[in-house]
DNA sequence: CTGAAAGCGCTTACAG
DNA sequence: CTGAAAGCGCTTACAG
């Protein structure tokens, strides 16, 4: 017990107690048992973390922020991958919720009733990233698609563009809202929303390599293009280049995330800086906050995003 | 006692028993408390999983590999970042200890002398990825780096190239053994294997750009760069765009690991395809062989590599 | 095929 | 400031 206590309140031990202990447990090479912790005290210091897939690095780099926010505070974290699937989703929290987390970091707010069920009895808090709820049942942590595809589009309008195509990979939820909002902008101008080419695979630079082709198949005065991810773009521009179209004269290019690289491609790639890292630490600060029962002012924090204007627009 | 032999090996329970256990489960939404299970078993069935970075997305394609292999077998895996610090490495074995993991895959084979006294007073089995073992007191599943540099050398060398130089970043032991065979077979030509630029910075697009200028300031007549990761091979290509100097022709560039993206750079980026999804199933069978204390008939696998050669060289 | 007993290594709550 | 008691929810090993 003075042992137990000497690990976790020092404080309460005296002082030459604590030594003793201190000598015992390098001797013996002591490491104190997590799974009977938990099990005594029903805390596990874990926090269930869900991201959409690690492929994509701006979800990694989330997890770079949710670790450097949980390590401060002991916590450690079990990382799922939902291919953006709600089932697989719901399936992982089931897994997860065998260990006990103390709370769950989520991405998305469109999670199966199911899901938000096996939360309510297991009273597991959990915090969505990436997106913006609106209700105060939910905790969010992210931005609006909808107004980060409307900007790109009146940027892209701004500029003269006359017949801006959007090239869409993936599908979720989170990226029909920034074609939503890019729509919304070619609408207003009286210009065409309807050029585009969709597709629920992956996004990659070789898949944009192909879009390429396609939209311009299917409107051959397109002169710009919105991509859903920078790797797309990135895939648009080789391909431009292959095809000696000049970037942004024949063909501007527009990207969605500002991945590490898009600031030197040859042009740079304009696009919407977004901040996955602070979505990521601060989601995880919020579910502390949480756990510790301190109060939350805001429950739907919008950490905004940013138009980063470069060369090839 | 009959609930549990009904989750576990339910062909023990009679049919009737088993319904109505199935049933009450459901109603209470029962969920095994894994923290007992693992205190009462000793076994964790959780696997610490240790890897230089995830920005990399080399290291995450080798957990996608070793998801897919453990998740057939019920382990589950707690990912650990040592950013390429053998202290750092030793730190997280010793938090990960705590949750009495069955295994461990680790990445690299120069691992602390305290951290293999940690692993083996614990008696926790250990596979190393990336790198080849020698010893047969080791498990290890990966490749040979500097024979991987040495046919980059090769390649440039029978392309007619005089100078080529060598770009490094992070200065890890794998990147130091490309380096060394890169070396070897410059020697081995005649050739100066002197030009080169090294920094323990992370390799990034960016960097490649800042390199480029760097080893043409040091090697004005280098008309060839190896860059140790493809990342740094597309920062050099846009470098080049940007100068006007024409690839291959003016300078021809090869990388390594054959990113997502390489083959559809324009032009395409010679490269090593590195087989990281690979290593990581491999691995993790390995140690699940291991775990059940089946024989192995070798405990080094060599996965080897593949030059694949396009129009940047 | 089923169940009662003991114990895994901690923590909580209480007594000294 | 220290320690004895009880219990967390499972599994192991044994008895029926």
């Amino acid at each position: 017990m003075t042992v137990s206590r000497a690990l976790k309140t020092p404080a309460l031990v005296q002082l030459g107690a604590r030594e003793r202990i201190a000598e015992a447990i390098k001797q013996l090479g002591y490491v104190p048992n997590q799974a009977a912790s938990t099990l005594a005290s029903a805390k596990s210091q874990v926090i269930g973390v869900i991201v959409p897939s690690l492929s994509n690095s701006v979800f990694v780099e989330t997890l770079t922020g949710i670790r450097d926010s949980l390590n401060q505070h002991g916590y450690k974290f079990l990382i799922g991958e939902s291919g953006y699937s709600p089932e697989r989703e719901s399936q992982l929290i089931s897994t997860y919720l065998a260990h006990a987390p103390d709370g769950f970091l989520l991405s998305g707010i469109e999670q199966q009733d199911t899901l938000r069920e096996q939360l309510a009895t297991n009273n597991v808090p959990a915090v969505r990233m990436f997106d913006l709820g609106t209700s105060c049942d939910d905790v969010t942590v992210g931005f609006s698609h909808e107004e980060a595809g409307y900007s790109i589009a009146r940027h892209l309008i701004e500029r003269g563009y006359r017949q801006p195509g959007f090239l869409g990979a993936q599908l979720d939820p989170r990226m029909m809202k920034r074609r939503h909002g890019f729509r919304r902008a070619l609408s207003e101008a009286g210009l065409n929303p309807g050029v585009e080419v969709l597709t629920p695979a992956a996004s990659t630079v070789e898949l944009g390599t192909q879009m390429l082709g396609q939209i311009l198949q299917q409107a051959p005065d397109c002169d710009a293009v919105f991509c859903c991810n920078d790797d797309l773009a990135l895939g648009v521009l080789f391909e431009c280049q292959r095809r000696g179209l000049s970037v942004p004269s024949q063909m501007a290019i527009a990207g969605f995330n500002d991945l590490p690289w898009s600031a030197f491609a040859n042009p740079g790639i304009t696009t919407i800086v977004t901040p996955r890292y602070q979505i990521g630490f601060t989601a995880a600060q919020l579910l502390i906050k949480i756990l510790r029962r301190e109060p939350i002012d805001n429950p739907n924090i919008n950490l905004g995003f940013r138009l980063a204007i470069r060369h090839s627009t």
